[in-house]
DNA sequence: GGGTCGAAAGTTAGCGTTAACACTTCCGCC
DNA sequence: GGCGGAAGTGTTAACGCTAACTTTCGACCC
């Protein structure tokens, strides 16, 4: 009389089966687990053949409990539900994230920190240590959530220069001044004469850098800084849409903008599309980001390229290293001119 | 001569600390815990008392451990790169889910599988249970992660409706075919005579049911089914731009069209704007999702909402229903008219 | 008054792993 | 030939929690 549930759940195997199926004790299968130090090469293959065997797990609870480490990192969204949806960049660096700790065998638990009632809910959980350190993006816009993650004394890493400076933070960003830098330079190169800007936020990511670059080429190549060509926007489509009009009525002499995202870059497409001015001959646009988008308007869009898959590999090589014990670092990464058609 | 060290991480209270503050024995403590059962009210509230005086927060790897459950869940990211990165509802989704699962006190585990090497690697993983369950998006396209799913054993819930409809799987889904002739309806009732339609891949989410909600009210409504009115995408933007240009080209007669996506839908618009026809005096657009991007295009988008949130709630009610022994289920949620500029 | 029952509490045995420790070899060296 | 040390291995005590088992204590009923 068998059982008549089809195949039962059978316990996974343990450190013990292994070293049964091995011939040797539990400590040394453990060794061979954290790495085969001072475990001899037969014992090391016997071992390294059960585990194939009985296709063994290592049980990450039972782990956690005696190392006293989560085993695991959080990715928090501190961005409020409207601009999580727009922002390409964000999805490509949780891609990268994922994929960078995948590779360290971390898993990686997203957390949502948008909201005062959300950061309530998971302070007690960070506090308690439940994972070893955080990511986070776009920290740029207020500090509770830093503050939070300092308070609970748990290793993290931004992504992007935080605002507020005072205690030493780790952050991975892109070199947003020499990446403006670049794009001005090719432009002014390019013969352009009259070159406008949109920038972003200065309370944003990227900050005021990439204005700054934008003014720093002015002056290197002797070009009079004119306030009417400059614009802010909020890095959204429309922003970029409303900015272009603006400088298009306050300057329609310009005959180039540099604009500091590519979904802003789009809106402004779209604003000289509508003036009846033509992109490149008339006007030259150059991004920032190599966003998604850089590739599907038209023309397609020349633009300063942001190394995400690095951003994302420092982020988690940062944070791993803080939470084996190594002090806060800054890390600038180089950005790359991708030509296309827009410049 | 005190530490030198500031303050040092002093361990984080334990059930133990709590019992003995409460003046009550661990399992007590522990029976509050779970919901408080067989506790009498002044064990409970002294219990609590101490839970909050002493900050305590339990620890999930001893719980885990002693459960075998994991007490988290997988989000299994099995789009490849490029399509991840452009999808609006992803990120819906995903945050909905995120939130969701909060609210139930359950970590979510972001887990990259749009690669076979992917695939291989969290194989393991999956079927040594370090997660209760998984979450899928856009399952659709083929099957690899499903049957890797069904093997370890692991419930899982689809967002949209899988191809491999064999084995009994839980899926939640929007109401697409509803959804299409509500949006259909609504077009027809406006006076729209000559309707086209851009629809998704048969194989793509929605399926080849907004197709079939089109043809029904058409069926209907007593109208003709014409073939050239009839254009399929890939839910891109610039799919939905391309087949606009062809459906104009075919019948330059059309004076509305039921795009199967708000992306493709603002692909649309631009291909009717530069072919110098107006939204929505010459041609009516409606679109389907109601993403982001439906409010950010000249003219706004009508379309039909997908509801997000439900659909998140229901598909970790699911799971969770599921880990906990339930049966697989279907749910079938109903979409919502959104009436903007565009028709 | 003895028996039964159930609620409320205490007690205890693990869950699977690691790390600290203890124990053998075995080698090289004085 | 004894001694120190290192490499390799086994042994064992936690880690914090839950669940099963046991105990206690009244209430209640015949």
């Amino acid at each position: 009389m068998t059982d008549t549930v089809p195949k039962q759940n059978k316990r996974p195997p343990t450190i013990h089966d292994v070293a049964a199926q091995a011939g040797v004790s539990r400590g040394t299968v453990s060794r061979v687990l954290q790495g085969g130090h001072n475990v001899s090469p037969a014992s090391h293959r016997a071992v390294d053949a059960a585990i194939r065997k009985l296709g063994y797990v290592v049980n990450r609870a039972a782990r956690s409990l005696v190392t006293r480490r989560a085993g695991s990192v959080a990715f928090l969204l501190s961005e409020a539900h409207e601009r999580l949806f727009q922002d390409p960049n964000l999805a490509t660096l949780l891609r990268g994230c994922t994929t960078a700790l995948a590779e360290h065998d971390v898993p990686l638990v997203l957390i949502a920190a948008g909201t005062e009632a959300e950061r309530r809910r998971i302070a007690p959980y960070l506090s308690a240590h439940q994972v070893d350190g955080a990511l986070l993006f776009n920290s740029n816009r207020g500090t509770p959530m830093i503050d939070l993650l300092q308070q609970a004394g748990l290793p993290f890493v931004c992504c992007g220069k935080p605002q507020d400076q005072s205690g030493s933070i780790s952050y991975v960003v892109a070199d947003d001044r020499e990446g403006a830098r670049t794009m001005m330079r090719y432009l002014v190169d390019a013969g352009r004469k009259r070159i406008a800007t949109i920038a972003g936020p200065s309370d944003g990511p990227g900050g005021s850098d990439r204005l700054q670059g934008y003014r720093d080429v002015l002056t290197e190549r002797k070009i009079r800084f004119d306030k009417r060509l400059v614009a802010t926007g909020d890095y959204s489509r429309a922003s970029g849409e409303s900015c272009m009009r603006d400088l298009l009525t306050r300057a329609p002499d310009l005959d180039a903008v540099f604009v500091a995202s590519d979904l802003m870059a789009e809106g402004a497409l779209r604003a000289i599309e509508r003036a009846g001015r033509t992109v490149p001959d008339d006007i030259a646009v150059g991004g920032f980001d190599d966003s998604s988008v850089a590739t599907a308007t038209i023309p397609t869009l020349t633009t300063m390229r942001q190394p995400w898959q690095r951003i994302s590999d420092m982020m988690v090589r940062q944070l791993l290293a803080q939470i084996e014990g190594d002090g806060p670092a800054t890390v600038i990464l180089p950005t790359e001119l991708v030509i296309r058609d827009s410049a």
